[in-house]
RNA sequence: GGGUUCGUAGUCUAGUUGGUUAUGACGCGGCCUUUACAAGGCCGAGGUCGGUGGUUCAAAUCCGCCCGAACCCA
């Protein structure tokens, strides 16, 4: 009947376990610490597999080290709330979980962090000295954070920990770049890169944000040289210019470009200006003479609907660029400042320059109008300054040529929640370049190369001097391989943060290759092979597109295999009226703040509220609920204790009470592991709280309290022990504190409650539907008593039941304290009466179709008749499936009849 | 401007291979001090599922358009 064995074999035990009550009151400030150092000294949540391990056996998370870039927000906390469940879940339902943590802290972030908190900057000072004060920083950040990691309770192995500036990490990002050096995957290339000028660097796509700005939109003159169709150039075109040559107006909002204007596009449908394509313009001021192209990029409901192309004005610019060979003509260098392209204009700034053209423009005629305008532009995230668009070396990663084996890779993992791929998916079509990873920054991982300065042969560290810093060491040859050259000049670039934060699987798993090149593992590349491909990454849904995909990328290339088994995707949380939060809106939810305000365990409440991958507010009620559910876990632990022993052998015989109660646990079990394998958090905790809640306390916990204290009812007493161990056990990922610390204390054996197994059904088999019947009734009398005024314990004198409650007739006469309790094996004195007739649609439909109105139009007026257990109904037959008779009962005997779905009782 | 996702009672939310009293919680109103818990228990009111048009015997659930929000990309 039940497996369920650790009752008696336990009836020894409990000897070590405090003797003392729970107290009346749990006390989450003193309880909380008390546990989160404990586990932490005694190394609860260590990673305890090998390269021996079955990687079957291990779950292992590749956790995304967060961005030093200052203090641990809501975000934080929710993401790695979100990744503690399953690592708990997993670490008590598996075998051995692996739960690392690092800090990103190579990147611009962590520069400019450390430039507000010491109010430099970093021109100020030498490379190695600004780095020093990089290191110190963030060493002071991230040792703040992790203690705050430790106070949410996060079950990290803090043993494995590291640091993308730390020595080790180097390595790996150097091997990588040598691994896709070798592969023929890298290119280092003159090209148009995303410059701030202000920071002077190459900056990707992601460090932009959009910014409007207040500028004036420029309407200039550009003369016509050569009519592209010269019949159908008007006979007299209109001249807006300063001469008579006829012309065509050009909006711009960055005169200052005029000088690296290289050609003038019409759309094709364009019928006003069709007559320019093919032929060519003058610039005004600069004279270069410029093809004027057709091109479908253009949008016609600006201006003129003629636009100029300059190298490089914006990604239209370089699209054109490529796509119709035009020149270079490069007027704005590094610190933008203009070049001798500009001429008259070398040596401004790019402000001054345009300030200046538009008064020259002005003089000459050239001006038709200018007038104010708002747009949006493309600034550099950190420091605001608009971005430009330089042609300069950079070393690249190629991308596009596999975009179907990335996409490919997106499909094999899981996605929670599953429409999350599509973003993944999105994106990778949408890409256009190769990904760029050098950047002109102080603080970060140097490339491993030399440049040769006679022949400019790149020259690559060797795997052994890794990591290496090329500015300070050698190369590992002496002449250069390719003409002999002596004389070496280091690569000063850095790599871009992603180039490094996209390795985490390979960090984590020790990656250290020895034979470069492969694009494949081989026995002995990865320190714990066990870990590799891990089963599940966690992710913003903000950052899909560029950490999760480049992390595909580089693991991809370098393995040969898919990183992830899994994605758990993290939406954002919001403020209280569901808005983002911002520190300039002001509404911003301090982690310090609700922490202090409320017990880790219910912060953990609230975070369990959201669907994965939904952004979903801040509450403070759901916090508020999360303390009363702790509250009430302590208090139904307290009447267990009072009423059972922490150990009871299980009776050869269960009371039916009781053995639904477990079968009924049973069921639950088993819904909760699947909501927990399934990352659905939020209908894990509902379930687990409403059966806990109700049905356990509300229910069971009310019969079983006087059976267990008037007849210290051992079969009862089993159930309260069991049920209550495993619901510690259940509620144990989404409220460690709590649980742990009832748990020690009533079932206190040496090991952590979190290191235990995960709760498996036992079992038990009972008649769950009389069960529920029971509970029906149950609740009818409670509303009974409501309505008649009468208190809850008031005694009845006599209920009389009709309906199958097989077996729990003691338990609702208990529960309900009722003298008296009647089972009938037929009806009492009704009278029923036909009052409807409820259709199964589902049935009914499909067969009758568009007779289903008629169909209904004639129960409704009464014109039916129920035959040999058929329906007769506007002229068609219903078998019994399809419908239901309703029926009204009137009671006619003594006493108050009270209804429920599957029963009928009579009070008094 | 393009793409993606989303829009259910005052609030947060379940439910979408279409099936007809739309789930739960908070809040609100009322009642009950029963020895684990008044941070409790019971009862009740409140929504027709953003708007609109369609497909269908039948739509919160499918399709079109519109409005609004978020994210990503221009």
């Amino acid at each position: 009947m039940s497996t369920g064995s650790e009752g008696g074999e336990a009836a020894t035990e409990g000897a070590d376990r405090s003797e003392a009550a729970l107290p009346a009151e749990y006390d989450p400030e003193t309880v909380e610490p008390k546990w989160q150092d404990r586990w932490v000294e005694e190394g609860t949540y260590a990673y305890d597999g090998d390269a021996e391990t079955d990687p079957n056996t291990v779950y292992a998370i590749d956790t995304p080290p967060p961005t030093v870039s200052g203090s641990l927000h809501m975000g934080h906390l929710y993401q790695f709330t979100l990744q503690d469940f399953a690592a708990r879940f997993h670490r008590m339902a598996g075998g051995h979980t692996f739960f690392p943590f690092g800090y990103d802290d190579n990147g611009i972030a962590s520069e400019r962090l450390t430039e507000r908190e010491l109010g430099i900057r970093h021109q100020d000072f030498t490379r190695r000295e600004f780095q020093e004060k990089c290191r110190e920083v963030c060493r002071e950040y991230e040792d703040r954070f992790t203690s705050e990691m430790q106070s949410l309770a996060m079950s990290v192995d803090w043993d494995r920990t590291y640091k993308t500036i730390e020595p080790r990490v180097q390595r790996v990002s150097q091997l990588s770049f040598l691994d896709l050096y070798e592969q023929g995957r890298e290119y280092r290339r003159k090209a148009p890169t995303i410059w701030c000028p202000d920071c002077e660097t190459a900056i990707s796509q992601v460090e932009q944000e959009d910014a409007d700005r207040q500028t004036h939109f420029n309407d200039i003159a550009f003369e016509v040289v050569e009519f592209g169709d010269p019949d159908a150039a008007p006979d007299d075109p209109e001249a807006a210019g300063p001469g008579e040559t006829p012309t065509f107006t050009i909006s711009t909002t960055r005169p200052e470009l005029l000088p690296a204007c290289v050609s003038v596009f019409v759309h094709p449908d364009d019928e006003r200006n069709r007559h320019l394509v093919g032929g060519t313009a003058r610039v005004p001021l600069f004279g270069q003479e410029v093809p004027i192209i057709e091109d479908e990029r253009v949008d016609m409901e600006t201006g003129s609907g003629v636009v100029m192309c300059c190298t490089f004005g914006d990604r239209t610019d370089i699209e054109w660029y490529q796509a119709h060979d035009l020149d270079l003509r490069l007027a704005i260098d590094e610190s933008g400042t203009m070049t001798e392209v500009a001429g008259d204009y070398e040596g401004m700034s790019t402000e001054e320059a345009r300030e200046a053209i538009i008064e020259d423009l002005d003089e000459a005629g050239y001006l038709v109008e200018s007038r104010d305008h708002e747009h949006t532009v493309r600034v550099h995230e950190r420091c605001e300054v608009e971005v430009e668009y330089l042609v300069t070396e950079q070393w690249y990663v190629e991308i596009l040529d596999r975009k179907a084996e990335y996409l490919q890779a997106g499909r094999e993992m899981d996605w929670y929640p599953e429409k999350m791929f599509t973003r993944y998916e999105h994106w990778i079509e949408g890409l256009e370049w190769d990904w760029c990873i050098s950047r002109q920054r102080d603080s970060g991982i140097p490339f491993p190369v030399w440049y040769c300065e006679d022949c400019g042969e790149e020259v690559l560290a060797d795997r052994e001097q890794l990591p290496v810093d090329p500015i300070a060491d050698d190369p590992a040859v002496e002449t250069c391989p390719a003409c002999g050259g002596e004389e070496f000049r280091p690569e000063e670039d850095v790599f871009d943060t992603w180039a490094t934060s996209s390795l985490t699987p390979l960090i984590n798993a020790g990656w250290d290759p020895e034979e470069l090149g492969t694009g494949t593992l081989s026995a002995g590349d990865l320190a714990d092979p066990e870990l590799y491909p891990f089963d599940m990454r966690p992710q913003g849904h903000d950052i899909i597109s560029f950490w999760l995909f480049h992390t595909v990328v580089k693991c991809y290339e370098h393995t040969g295999e898919t990183p992830f088994d899994s994605v758990l995707i993290n939406g954002h949380v919001l403020d209280e009226n569901r808005e983002k939060m911002s520190s300039s809106k002001g509404n911003v939810v301090l982690p310090e703040e609700v922490m202090n305000d409320y017990p880790i365990d219910a912060i953990r409440y609230w975070a369990a509220s959201a669907s994965v991958g939904d952004d979903f507010p801040f509450k403070t009620n759901e916090l508020r609920q999360g303390e009363k559910l702790i509250h009430k876990l302590w208090n139904a632990s307290k009447l267990v204790e009072q009423l059972a022993p922490a150990t009871v052998e299980e009776p050869e015989e269960l009371a039916d009470i009781d053995r639904w109660l477990l079968a009924t646990l049973d069921d639950t079990v088993e819904t909760l592991t699947d909501y927990f394998e399934d990352h659905e958090y939020a209908k894990a905790r509902d379930e687990l709280r409403t059966f806990f809640w109700h049905t356990f306390c509300d229910n069971y916990l009310e019969i079983a309290k006087q059976r267990a204290r008037d007849d210290e009812d051992r079969s009862a007493a089993y159930t309260l022990t069991t049920a209550h161990r495993t619901f510690l056990q259940l509620f144990a990922p989404l409220l460690p504190h709590v649980t742990e610390e009832v748990y020690q204390h009533r079932y206190g054996e040496s090991e952590s409650l979190h290191r235990t197994d995960w709760p498996e059904p036992r079992g038990y088999e009972a008649d769950l539907e009389a069960g529920e019947t029971a509970i029906e009734i149950i609740a009818a009398l409670r509303r009974y008593k409501t309505d008649a005024g009468l208190p809850l314990n008031a005694d009845l004198d006599r209920v009389r039941v009709y309906g199958d409650v097989a077996g729990f007739e003691d338990a609702i006469a208990e529960a309900m304290h009722v003298d008296e309790l009647e089972v009938l094996d037929s009806a009492p004195e009704i009278t029923t009466e036909v009052s409807g007739v409820d259709l199964d649609y589902s049935l009914v439909g499909p067969e009758f179709g568009d007779q289903v109105g008629e169909i209904d139009a004639a129960i409704e007026a009464g014109e039916f008749e129920e035959v040999d257990g058929k329906l007769r109904v506007a002229g068609v037959e219903l078998d019994p499936e399809m419908f239901e008779i309703e029926e009204e009962r009137t009671y006619s005997g003594d006493g108050e009849m009270v209804e429920t779905e599957n029963a009928v009782l009579v009070v008094g």
